[in-house]
DNA sequence: ACGGTATTTCCAGAAATACAGAAATAGAAA
DNA sequence: TTTCTATTTCTGTATTTCTGGAAATACCGT
């Protein structure tokens, strides 16, 4: 990953609201959760919610699934490893930290 | 550190020229960087520069000392590590993660 | 085709951000 | 105190972001 896809991807943690977006997702887990339950969990307008989901959606943090009239939005753990992974890689540069083991591709 | 507080570090971190400035600084290692450096290495107004600085400043992600007339910078690690703690913690709240072995505070 | 539910797009306003030149401040040295 | 360097604050402009209501679209069941 490089610079820019990794502040695009900060950015778009970078924000309370998509944040809670983002944890609720997690927690849902691989099966993720449609809009609709997500917009119910987290109280907001649904064009909001919408305009946040794009947000983490264009920068690959999230992934959406139709199923019939829902879309059913998923965490993209690999995309987040990654950024963990660039980060990580940042902050020891200088060899000055132990290596550090991201979470294993499930 | 809580969702808001992470949040506004991810978001310091969000924008290209101030990861470029934390990369910068973490690259300096534990002496940091004078913001003239800084400026130098990085290439932008001083003005902005101050600015971006504040910025990283404010969420603890950057330091500053006074030396004489200039300003050494130095990358906070522990915050980073804390940050990276919240977001390995978020990603595998479902136990689905492998533990992760984050940095080593120095 | 119609009706209903789910979600997005359009629109607008308020607030925040990014940027940089010019002026101001802080500290050291002459 | 004057002067020099380093850095910040002031100022202003252009742009972007956040928010949500209203209207539009997508898909399904009937």
């Amino acid at each position: 990953m490089n610079l820019d896809d990794a502040a695009a991807r900060l950015e778009a943690l970078g924000n309370p609201t998509r944040l809670k977006i983002y944890r609720t997702l997690v927690r849902a887990g691989a099966e993720g959760l449609s809009v609709g339950r997500l917009q119910a969990s987290i109280d907001i307008a649904a064009s909001t919610l919408s305009h946040h989901l794009k947000s983490l959606v264009v920068v690959n943090l999230v992934t959406q699934t139709r199923e019939g009239t829902t879309l059913v939005c998923q965490a993209n753990y690999d995309i987040m490893r990654d950024l963990l992974g660039y980060m990580v890689e940042e902050c020891c540069a200088e060899g000055s930290c132990a290596p550090v083991a991201l979470p294993k591709v499930a």
